[in-house]
DNA sequence: AACCCTTACTACATGGAATAGTAACGTTTA
DNA sequence: TAAACGTTACTATTCCATGTAGTAAGGGTT
């Protein structure tokens, strides 16, 4: 485990999208951070959060130290008003973090069951060709029965 | 979620092969039982499993009844010295089983981030049929130097 | 110095997996 | 029929991940 890297250990079929990875919360705060063109304090997404659903403060410094634990997220220390503070900005970009952690099952997923995943493939594909042929055969009978 | 159908609702990255899927224990109890020609008791398992390591005799049947929970395993009652009992069976081959979990995982996949997924796919491909052309031109000059 | 604010530390709840003891119960055996 | 045997239901604990959140300790600004 890198530390560069996020650490993503597993993926919640139902889950969606990004919540297949994340928890609720940290799903709401990493889109957060992703949507500001600047690093964020705790402070700065908690009064965001806190307009969606009562919280508290310190749940989001938690979870957001979380994250930064899990490599998701950077921080620096900065000195304000209320002494010593974070402030956090994510390590990859939405669309980087998604096809890493993607990656990280698909690999998985061929590594340990590499001749299912390839069957499997082989099926949707010849099923996706099948159904563009039916289509293709009802447009064909549809044109010469318009001539007809 | 259908009675019938496993309830497989993670995908561990760092599993290998059924422990992506389940726990250590777990895996241990379904591949005695997979492995057995006729239904199994709790007792039956409990006696296989504590060859290979100290483990209590509920421990195994708290488990299997989870597994029967989850519905990978199924079960019926009997009537026997302990009075009665539990006979258990797996719902599925292991290879269907495998097969049915591996599916559900890359249709979670391809649901959520079916462009990353198809990236990936090509992207592979490409990798594998490049190596496949260099073997070949190596071949090809090995082949040539013969000759001259 | 007073004020304001943050973080470290701590704790609880939930769910899943692993772990395991014992009361309650039912069947077989003597 | 009672004793013996063995099982399950019930219960509890620990660990981990996630969510939740209060307060003591500490630091910077006003």
């Amino acid at each position: 485990m890198r530390r560069g890297a996020a650490k993503i250990s597993q993926y919640n079929i139902e889950g969606k999208e990004l919540q297949a990875f994340l928890g609720p919360l940290e799903t709401n705060i990493i889109e957060v951070v992703w949507s500001s063109k600047q690093p964020l304090t705790v402070r700065d997404v908690y009064e965001k959060l806190k307009r969606r659903k009562r919280i508290a403060y310190t749940t989001v410094m938690t979870t957001m130290d979380r994250l930064y634990e899990k490599g998701l997220l950077d921080r620096r220390v900065e000195k304000g008003r209320g002494g010593v503070l974070y402030v956090y900005w994510p390590k990859l970009e939405e669309h980087n973090f998604k096809k890493t952690a993607v990656h990280e099952v698909l690999n998985s997923l061929v590594e340990n069951f590499g001749d299912i995943v390839a069957s499997y493939l082989v099926e949707r594909i010849s099923s996706e060709e099948k159904e563009f042929k039916d289509l293709k055969d009802k447009l064909e009978k549809a044109l010469k029965g318009k001539r007809g």
